[in-house]
Order: structure tokens, then sequence, then C-alpha cells
DNA sequence: TACGCCATCTGTAACGTTACAGATTTACTG
DNA sequence: CAGTAAATCTGTAACGTTACAGATGGCGTA
């Protein structure tokens, strides 16, 4: 015996609440969505009743119809070791999707392809949205997904000549107050180890040092070669160098919290000691560094912050918001 | 003017290919998906045009008339700060997913309720499948994903006389060899700072340390009070008493990078040098202790192979295969 | 009274897919 | 040569939603 009409304890639709009130299954659908045409005490009334028996708008209904997909994609580089970095910024993301009909998706590439995930976004249509992690300066993934129309936002800034939303941490502001810290603390002779040069804010950072070490008459110590992309072991040994160097600095601002352990190890291996005969400075995300050496100088850098920023933005867009309000340069909220 | 019936450069669907081969779309349908009842000339010619047009199945159509999402949940707390291991586990994920249909989504919860995901996704039916992070020994979300038939998978073990699929470090393996490694370097005095004794994992630690230490006859150093989930700056007090006592130990055996580098901060405040004066051993997941310190002993534990294993195992349940058999115990590869 | 207009509601069709129940052709059996 | 089975293909309907083009009724106006 089948209850044709009579629907059971399936996952209500818009049928059933159509059932339940005695409405059509249109008027429910326009009155969930509160349009213009429906009365105020026939809205109400299915309001409560879809609350009720607790329904939840089919996805692949909506999307079928209309399109829209309710998924903001966020692609990732699975080769590079981000460490905290990525959790920290998915946490973000679904902090500021969390009171939305949004989901999060993963879309990884590998760097053999940067191009694959956007164009498998695009040709799908599998996302209304898209976040880029690892934004080059020159991305061609930033125009490829301007011509297709498809909202989204980069963390860190493109140097192309077009607009679109980013999140990007102030790191000129974040150089300047490191060395503005180490001179406080009475250094006198300061390194930078800073991002790769090919990097945007490698300029940025270098800019920020460059202007605090005029505004507080400082020595630059040369440490040009020595950036947070290279290996390990290099880091490290350069560390030991630097440590038994006749003219050695007595601080050095660094750009990742990996260079910065493996600048500490290198020093401690030539006998110095930190936060007596040297300063070491560098951004912290996760609070490991805290954990392992208090006497690291930190000044904080926040990917939550920076996915839940990316997010709204990317709503923002999506919602009809103009692509050249949503840019967001986010500066260190103070030394730790 | 519409064209009608000639497509053009939409999106390509079922109806573009029938209209290209003059077969119906169900032929289609049935051909790329290699059913039985279509000519193998046929499928040869569909699966021509398919590629020549690039056509991919349209999602929404599908889980509207199917009910197959071709989404697998990652559950994950947001609160807890996870540092590396979530990025390795999403990367792991998403390899076992790469040449698959399935979508990686990422489902938040928050402590203070942790069923919030399950129960989501059970009523909405947004996923064929589902992975746990954050076991607990009796987990909640366990049953009830059992009782409503979602496949999953979990990250460690639980204890409730259940079946399902997961996938567990080998703790017991890892403190074993851990303890092998410290009596291979002459030490004599051990102690270990294991996990929250409430973890399940915990047990497992203290029962391949507790062998070895039988084993290889070696002195316990009673730690019992300090585990990896204590606060940073009491570990690092912890190491530096322990450091500064008369019969302190020559090796630590750590569950984690965390408190393996909390120890050792305050070990050398003590004025005690790592692999001369004592030994640490500790887990590794990414390479950043190493870039750090050498002098600390790692032994490997790998979360983007266990997000590949927990993968896999969600969807060979999802294709039918016994969940019994979907259980695996992965040991350390050996030291690094 | 007739007309039109507004407010409110309804049915049909379509999004792309697949299950199902045929339809057609071919080939083989008796 | 009829009859049937197998092989291959097809159309219809449905999943849940919303756009669109009406339908219905009440009410004010001419």
């Amino acid at each position: 015996m089948k209850t044709e009409t009579v629907p059971g304890d399936e996952r209500p639709t818009l049928k059933t609440i159509a059932f339940l009130t005695g409405l059509g299954v249109t008027t429910v659908s326009r009155a969930l969505k509160n349009g213009p045409e429906i009365g105020e005490e026939t809205k109400e009334r299915v309001r409560q009743i879809a609350k009720q028996v607790g329904y939840r708008p089919n996805r692949a209904g909506v999307r079928l119809r209309t399109g829209k997909t309710n998924v903001i994609s966020l692609i990732l580089n699975t080769e590079e070791g981000a460490m905290g970095l990525v959790s920290e910024m998915v946490y973000g993301i679904t902090e500021a999707l969390a009171d939305t009909p949004y989901h999060l998706v993963i879309t990884p590439y590998s760097l053999s392809d940067p191009m694959e995930p956007v164009r498998y976004i695009i040709e799908t249509q599998s996302a209304d949205g898209v976040i880029i992690s690892r934004t080059e300066p020159r991305d061609p993934r930033v125009s490829y997904l301007l011509d297709h129309h498809m909202p989204f936002a980069t963390h860190g800034r493109t140097d192309m000549g077009v607009v679109h939303p980013w999140h990007d941490y102030d790191n000129e502001s974040y150089a300047y107050n490191a060395v503005k810290l180490l001179a406080g603390r009475g250094r006198k002779r300061i390194g930078l180890s800073g991002p790769p040069p090919q990097l945007l804010y490698a300029r940025h950072t270098a800019r920020g040092f460059e202007r605090a070490m005029r505004d507080f008459k400082l020595d630059v110590f040369p440490l040009s070669t020595l950036n947070l992309d290279a290996p390990a072991d290099e880091i490290r040994r350069s560390g030991r160098e630097i440590g038994l160097a006749s003219d050695r600095p007595d601080g050095i601002v660094c750009s990742s919290a990996m260079s910065a352990l493996g600048l500490v190890g290198g020093l401690e291996e030539a006998g110095l000691r930190i936060g007596r005969d040297i300063d070491i400075v560098t951004k912290q995300s996760s609070s490991f560094i805290g954990w392992y050496k208090p006497e690291i100088l930190t000044i904080r850098e926040d990917f939550r912050t920076a996915g839940r920023d990316l997010a709204k933005s990317v709503l923002a867009w999506i919602d009809g918001a103009d692509p050249a309000t949503l840019q967001h340069l986010v500066g260190p909220e103070g030394a730790v």
C-alpha cells in the first residue's frame, strides 16, 4: 500500500509544505523567499510549517534550476608544505560561511598546471566564487577568472593593473615595526631575511625595512641572498656564518617563522644567545614559536582573519558589491 | 533569432551529444556509463563525440536524479590549533579524490556541539561519505553515522565495540621504537611525555613505552603529569625542572612536536645540551623540527598518508566493501 | 452594472540526469 | 515461414526547484 499523496517521514520538500498548507508549490517557494506577491499572513503560515517539518531547500534542485551552486572553492597548492597557514585560513573561511548557505570545497592543484582548477571550475560551473591562496604578481588565474566573470578574492595583491578583491598582510608596516622594535631594544646593526625577490611582498617588506632603517638611523647588515624559500640547511648554515662574522648584526628581521627557526639554530650553534647577543623578529601565525623560544620576538600575522576576510569579500562580490571596495590591507595589530 | 535545436557554445549536455550523434538522450547516458544494452560501436562513437565537445556530467542533474552527491565531507573542529596536521590531511584526501568525481567539502564544528555537522549531513543528505578527524574513544558521531548508514572513516580508533573503517598511527610501535632509539644511543633513564590520559592512544603509547623499557632494561623517569595538552609555559617550566633535577633523565620520548619544543626550550634554559646531555625523540609530521634543531630525534608520522588512506577507505565503503577490511594501523616507517 | 485593476495565488515547463517500460530490428529456432 | 528471443535503441516521467504566464476574486470607479 503506497500512500501517494500523504508524504511520510521522508525529507520534506516544497511539495510537503504545499500539501500541509493547502497551497501551491509555487506559492510556498515564493513565500519562503519572501516574494512581494504573497500575503503576509500566508508567508507566516508557510514559515511556521516549514520550520515545523524542518524544511531545508534541496541544493541539487536549486542548483539545477538556477545555476547557483552555493559553493565557494578554495584553490590550494598541495605541494607546498604550508604548515598551519592553510588550516588557519580554512578555519577563517568556514567562519565566514557559517551562517550562509555556502559550502567550502577544496580544489587542489599541482605546480605543473596551476590553471587546471580555475578552468575546471569555469567549465563545470562548480562554484559561485573562488579564493586563491598563493597569488603571483602576474597571476594568469586572475585574468582568467575576470574574463569569465567569476567572483573571486586573492590572498596577496597582484601587480597587473587590474581591479579585484584581495586581502594582504601589510608587510611594509610589519618590517617597519620589526625594525622599530629592534631599535627600541638598542639594536644598531640589522639584517633582513625577506621573501624571495620575485614575489610582490618582498618589495613591500624591503620598503618598510629601508624606511625604518633610515628613520632610526641604523646600520644595514647585508643578507640579500637569504630568503625564506631557501633550503633549510642553507638557512641554518647562513645563521652560523652570520653568527661567526666579525661585523655580525645584533638584530635580524625575518619574514617567516621557518626561516627564523633556521637562523636561530645556526646562530646558537655559533655560540650566540638569542635575546642577549642578538634579537630576532619574525611573523607569527600559529603560536608555536612562543612555545619553543619566547626569546624570539614576534609580530602577529593572522591567517584566520585573512580567510574570514577573503570569504566575506567573495560573498560581497557575488552579491553585487563593487570589487574595488573589497581590498584589505591588514597590518600587524602589535607586537606580542 | 533563437536556434532552438542547434546547441551553440553552451556547456554540452547529454542532449548535445544526442543531437550530434542522432541518438536518444537515454542511449547516450547508458553508453557513457558503459551499460550492457548498448552496442560497442555506438559506445565508441558516443565517447568520441563526448570527448570532442568536452562533455562533463552536470553534478546537479545527477544528484537530483540519483541522490548521489559525489561529495566527501571532512569534519573539522575549528577551535583546535591543529597546525600542519590538518593541511597535510586535507592534501592527502584531495590526492585520493583526484581521479574520482568526488569533491572535498570542509564541514566545521565547534566544541559546543560536535554532533551538529553529522546531523546536518544526514538531514540534508549532503555527502556520500564522511571523514572524522578528532575521534573520541566513545564517539557519538560514530554511532549516529552507523545508525543512518552513512559511510565514514575515522582518524584514530574508537573503543565502543563497533566495526567501522579507521586509520590510526601505531603509537605503541612509535613509543617502542623511540625507546629503542634512545637505548641504541646508550641512554639509560627515560621519561615519557604522552597524550592526555583520557585519549585512547595514550594507552597505546604507554604500552609501547613500557614494553620497550622492560625489553631494554631501562629506568623510567616519572613524568606522568606532563601531557601534550598542557599549556605551553607549563611544559617549558617542566622542562627546566627536569633539567635541573638531580636524578634527571638522559632521554625523553614525546608524543608531539609541540611538547618536544617546549621541553627543549626548558632543558636548554637549564643548561643542558640536546644530543649531548640528553636526547629527545618526538613524532614529526611536517619537517619544521628538522629545520630548527637537527639534534632532536624524530620518527615520522605521516598525516598525508593518513588522509589518503581515510579517503580511500570511505570510497571503498561507498562502493560496497566490507568496513571490517578497512582498518589500517600504520607504523613509523623508520627513524629519520 | 460593467469595467478594469490590484493583490494573491496557481499550473506548466524547464534545468540535466537516469529508471523504467517499451519499441524496433535482427537473427535464430522449430 | 511464422514465432520468438536477443540485441539495441527510444520516449516518458520523475528528482526539487523556480521563471513565467496566467487564473481568481475583491474592490473601487465610471
